[in-house]
DNA sequence: TTGCTGACCGACG
DNA sequence: CCGTCGGCCAGCA
């Protein structure tokens, strides 16, 4: 039988969850979300969702999710011209020419700390 | 219903 | 080193 999309326990609702459990001060990557959710071949379906994010009644941490080489990938979906960075800059991550100074160092990896 | 897209990732030359 | 290609899967026309 069809399933009720009012009831969105799919794939969406799960990345936005992983979202808001990021730490002050950390960033994760699309691929790291995408394999603790258990579809790590889906990571394009994490930026998806992140885009689909604007639609959510709650702010998402989105700007705290980048690519695997911690480039601000999705920069150009934010608001301003580098509202993403200032985000960023705001949590006290460093960001220069569009990548994350010492991505490794912020990288919070959910399958790892969550396990 | 099918087909295309996409804020990625990893492999290959 | 860097450019290119395929694969993965959920949402939308």
């Amino acid at each position: 039988m069809s399933s009720r999309k009012s009831h969105d326990d799919g794939f969406f609702s799960r990345v936005y969850e992983v979202c808001r459990l990021i730490p002050y001060g950390r960033v994760t990557s699309y691929g790291a979300i995408a394999r603790y959710l258990g579809t790590a071949g889906s990571s394009r379906m994490v930026g998806w969702a992140m885009n689909n994010s604007h639609s959510l009644p709650d702010f998402v941490p989105a700007h705290k999710v980048v690519n695997r080489k911690g480039m601000l990938t999705g920069k150009h979906h934010f608001p301003g011209n580098n509202m993403m960075q200032e985000l960023l800059e705001s949590e006290g991550i460093p960001v220069v020419d569009d990548v994350i100074v010492d991505f490794e160092k912020y990288f919070w990896d959910p399958v790892r700390e969550l396990e």
